[in-house]
DNA sequence: AATCTCACG
DNA sequence: ACGTACGTGAGATTT
């Protein structure tokens, strides 16, 4: 069957632009979505081998929907000065490399797509259309998949019809029914107000499509629902009609001029040159070299590719080198900065002798790698890169035989080997799907790098060469080249800093214990996950409808923007708070107009069931792999040291309002008679407080062992302990709590609603009694003043640029960045230091780690075992570091997360 | 992609 | 007079 792939050059010119740093030609020229485009232009060419191929554009305006509907697109913003060019340089290559080009007066490129489509599958074709926009997924069937692009450019999803069903549980056909439903915002496509994705989808699963619905509006289940569609049946069928794309647009083509043809290379060589695209230029080579071999005969089905971004990032399954590409790399290297090592290609004789060889002699090896698959637990390497200070390498994993893969796979595993990589962890987790445990780590780049500045936003491998050099996508041994040289610098500098045995003792050690851990996963009772939804959502129902009474309309409450005009226009509350984009609808601002107007607490209420059901039951539902879910610990984002956790993140866990506590009962050990057992660390940044200031009166407290906000409300409200009522409790814990902020007036006074008076008398009070405290926090503001960064006790650094900037907000906020850093970083360094050695001493003991939220661990621990590990892991925890004041551990034993009691030691 | 809101330590 | 507590991640809406 022939193929025939179609491009929505808007759509994915678009993505590539806002998905790519600026980029420019050596004139200045803006490039980065050319280059997007046209990368993924030969990825497709060599993937999917088209027969014919062509790229539609929009031309000018869509007359022919504003001629419907004169609001079409009308709030769209204006296309960016640095993207309009890129079409007409895009359209000048394309030209260049034969790739056929569509665009018709008055229809958008969905319109001429939906046309060829239609045409190709009448001539018996197989068709890929591939684009950002969902739009196109009304176009699949048997002989067409629509490849979306998502995140960025970079990963791409195929929907079949099958694939589609899975989504929506809907046929391509009711996709425009969907959208006549829901509408689009970005087209400003209305739909029906306060129908969004969710009931969209119920109505269609119930009635088939937008005109069954209408019909049978009094079968709709819900009044305002009724009344919705009893409202807007117009602009529904309206919308159904805008978002229907149009496959008779008059145009005059023969699917023959599709056909891949040869281009003119001299000419795109050119071209590619004067803009500066001299990664597009080397993997055009490529195809050219390809192309030699004549276009493929026979194929399978196409291959359905579900991929998305793994931490390996953007720069994901680019640019495999050719193994006829040597000559190239003759020429890119001149042209590239950074240091050169000569690519070595061998065939399987020779890789079983070279790994051998490694293995023998101990060398140091640079490992680059590219993973395939979704999250790191799920996902096979498919390429590594290779440098072993004389040569580099690249092993693609398709072109190697079962002895070489095992032989490798004997190498990483192998502690004699050393290893030199960016981003241990996300390797280790991809290996150990395969059942191997790489082992002989020497240096991790990225953990390095995340030391020496905790506050960039990325420590991928691509990143961290970013300075040495100019190309966006790397081959794999290029980048292992890279990678060696960087080494020798980021080594030489860690040293300089203080940092090498912070990386090489904690936070190396760690990132196998945190990879274990995510490995590992926690049990959840689905069953009970749902039921606990169903019930939610009955009383979301329930409550929802009491709104739309009360404010006399329907609309939707998740929605701050209609929420604000319901609540401070046609209520006419008083807004107490503005933001940007008009009222705040905050719950600290409802609360304060609940007394008001009924309806606030409903909402209130309503907020609050709906971050339940979507976040934790359908965000948590979403994950569930095998009665499990995996969550990430990343180790390289916060800018003091904590971990982070996500997909999904389970360090934020309901616990401190009773129905959403309710959630941690779902989480349960994964096999009978083993328990939950959790520590937690005591104050444990009140107690580093202490350490760091030696005030007398906080280490005291801590010496003793007595209440220490209880004794803070002693010493601020001048009254014996005996005296300390429940309300000055609370009103000392909360300064305690502020402290480790940077305390100010405003911010006490809003926390516990006192006014901003009282609360700067309670921080007098509290630095007068507290003198120690007061001293440090002082003391750390000017150390970090002269110094530019603050430390912890383990020497971690965080730099505070922000003491020095121009603007007196942001260099307070260095301030309270300068108090709070160094508590809450030696915090998290005592913690890690705590699981490095929990890990250490549990080996054996049927126990397994499971979690870590800040200043707890979880566990699950078989009965058996429980009196050991609990003595294990408190001990650990509390002589993980040594302070002036003891740290304390709790220990809690459960069979579920929310159902824990006290376990004594 | 940015904003708002809200869950945790 | 001004903007204000530290550190995170996710879902929904809007642009």
């Amino acid at each position: 069957m022939a193929r025939l792939v179609i491009m929505d050059g808007n759509s994915l010119l678009n993505r590539a632009f806002y998905a790519l740093p600026p980029l420019t030609s050596a004139e200045g020229l803006p490039t980065n979505a050319v280059h997007g485009f046209l990368a993924m232009l030969l990825r497709i060419q060599k993937e999917k081998k088209p027969d014919c191929w062509v790229v539609a554009f929009d031309k000018t305006k869509a007359t022919k929907r504003i001629e419907m509907y004169d609001q079409y697109k009308a709030q769209r913003k204006e296309t960016p000065e640095t993207l309009k060019p890129q079409f007409a340089y895009l359209k000048e290559i394309l030209g260049a490399m034969s790739v056929p080009v569509l665009e018709s007066e008055g229809y958008e490129a969905d319109d001429l797509i939906a046309t060829v489509t239609r045409r190709a599958e009448a001539e018996g074709m197989e068709i890929i259309v591939i684009t950002g926009d969902k739009d196109a997924f009304q176009l699949v069937s048997d002989q067409t998949t629509v490849e979306m692009t998502i995140k960025g450019i970079s990963t791409v999803e195929c929907y079949n019809k099958d694939k589609l069903f899975e989504k929506y549980q809907l046929k391509p056909e009711q996709i425009i029914d969907l959208k006549g439903l829901m509408g689009d915002p970005s087209d400003n496509i209305p739909g029906i107000p306060g129908i969004g994705e969710k009931t969209a989808l119920k109505l269609l699963w119930s009635f088939g499509s937008l005109e069954q619905v209408l019909e049978n509006v009094d079968a709709v289940p819900g009044n305002k629902l009724k009344a919705l569609l009893k409202e807007y049946p117009e602009q529904a069928l309206l919308s159904k009609k805008l978002a229907t794309m149009i496959d008779q647009v008059p145009i005059d083509f023969q699917i023959g001029d599709f056909v891949r043809t040869k281009p003119d290379s001299e000419k795109t060589l050119g071209l590619l040159h004067q803009y500066s695209l001299s990664m597009i230029c080397r993997l055009f080579e490529q195809t050219l070299d390809q192309d030699q071999e004549g276009p493929a005969r026979s194929r399978g089905p196409a291959k359905s590719q579900d991929r998305r971004d793994n931490e390996n990032g953007k720069n994901n399954r680019n640019n495999k080198n050719n193994q006829d590409s040597q000559d190239n790399q003759e020429d890119n290297r001149d042209s590239q900065a950074g240091p050169s090592y000569e690519e070595r290609i061998l065939d399987p004789g020779g890789w079983l002798e070279q790994i051998s060889s490694w293995m023998t002699e101990k060398t140091e090896l640079v490992i680059s790698y590219r993973l395939e698959g979704e999250a790191a637990h799920l996902s096979v390497w498919n390429e590594m890169g290779i440098c072993d200070q004389r040569n580099t390498y690249s092993l693609d994993r398709t072109q190697i035989d079962k002895n070489v893969l095992a032989k490798w796979h004997e190498l990483l595993g192998s502690p004699r080997v050393f290893k030199i990589m960016a981003d241990h962890k996300t390797l280790y987790s991809a290996l150990a799907n395969e059942g191997v445990r790489l082992d002989g780590l020497k240096y991790d780049l990225s953990l390095a790098a995340y030391l020496m500045n905790p506050t960039r936003s990325s420590y991928q491998a691509a990143e961290l060469l970013s300075g040495q050099a100019d190309e966006l996508f790397f081959s794999a041994a290029r980048e292992a080249g890279l990678l060696a040289h960087e080494f020798e610098n980021s080594r030489k500098k860690l040293e300089e800093l203080g940092l090498s045995s912070l990386l090489h003792e904690l936070e190396e050690p760690l990132s196998i214990v945190l990879a274990e851990m995510e490995r590992q996963g926690i049990s959840v009772d689905r069953e009970m996950l749902e039921q606990i939804g169903f019930e939610l959502e009955k009383k979301i129902a329930v409550i929802e409808e009491d709104i739309y009474q009360i404010a006399g309309v329907s609309f939707n409450i998740n929605s701050p923007q209609q929420l604000g005009k319901v609540l401070f226009e046609q209520l006419e509350l008083p807004p107490l708070k503005k933001i940007k984009t008009g009222y705040s609808t905050d719950a600290e601002t409802l609360e304060e107009l609940a007394g008001q107007h009924c309806i606030v607490e409903k909402i209130l209420e309503f907020r609050h069931l709906v971050k339940l059901n979507s976040t934790y039951v359908k965000g948590l539902l979403g994950q569930l792999r095998d009665g499990k879910v995996h969550t990430t610990f990343q180790q390289m984002v916060t800018a003091t040291g904590r971990l982070s956790s996500t997909e999904p993140n389970l360090q934020n866990i309901p616990i401190r309002m009773e129905e959403g506590r309710k959630l941690r009962k779902v989480f349960v050990p994964s096999r009978g008679g083993w328990e939950l057992f959790s520590a937690d660390y005591s104050q444990i940044e009140l107690r580093v407080l202490a350490h760091y200031s030696q005030d007398p009166i906080l280490c005291q407290s801590f010496q003793t062992g007595e209440d220490v906000h209880a004794r803070t409300a002693s010493e601020v409200f001048g009254v014996p302990l005996e005296q300390v009522t429940p309300d000055m409790r609370r009103k000392a814990k909360a300064v305690n709590f502020g402290l480790m902020y940077g305390l100010t007036d405003f911010g006490l006074a809003r926390d516990i609603r006192i006014p901003r008076k009282e609360a700067k008398f309670y921080i007098e009070r509290y630095f007068q009694r507290y003198s120690g405290v007061k001293k440090y926090l002082n003391d750390s503001v000017v150390n970090a003043m002269e110094t530019g960064e603050t430390r912890t006790l383990l020497n971690r650094l965080r730099q505070t640029p922000e003491l020095n900037h121009q603007n007196r907000t942001v260099r307070q906020f260095g301030q309270r960045i300068a108090m709070n850093s160094p508590i809450q970083g030696t915090a998290a360094d005592i913690m890690k230091l705590a699981m490095i050695r929990v890990d250490e001493a549990m080996k054996g003991l049927e126990a397994n780690l499971l979690l870590q939220v800040h200043d707890e661990l979880l566990l699950e621990v078989s009965a058996r075992a429980l009196p050991e590990v609990a003595q294990i892991v408190k001990t650990e925890m509390e002589s993980a570091l040594l302070l002036t004041v003891p740290l304390q551990v709790d220990c809690k034993t459960g069979v579920n997360w929310c159902d824990m009691g006290k376990y004594h030691i």
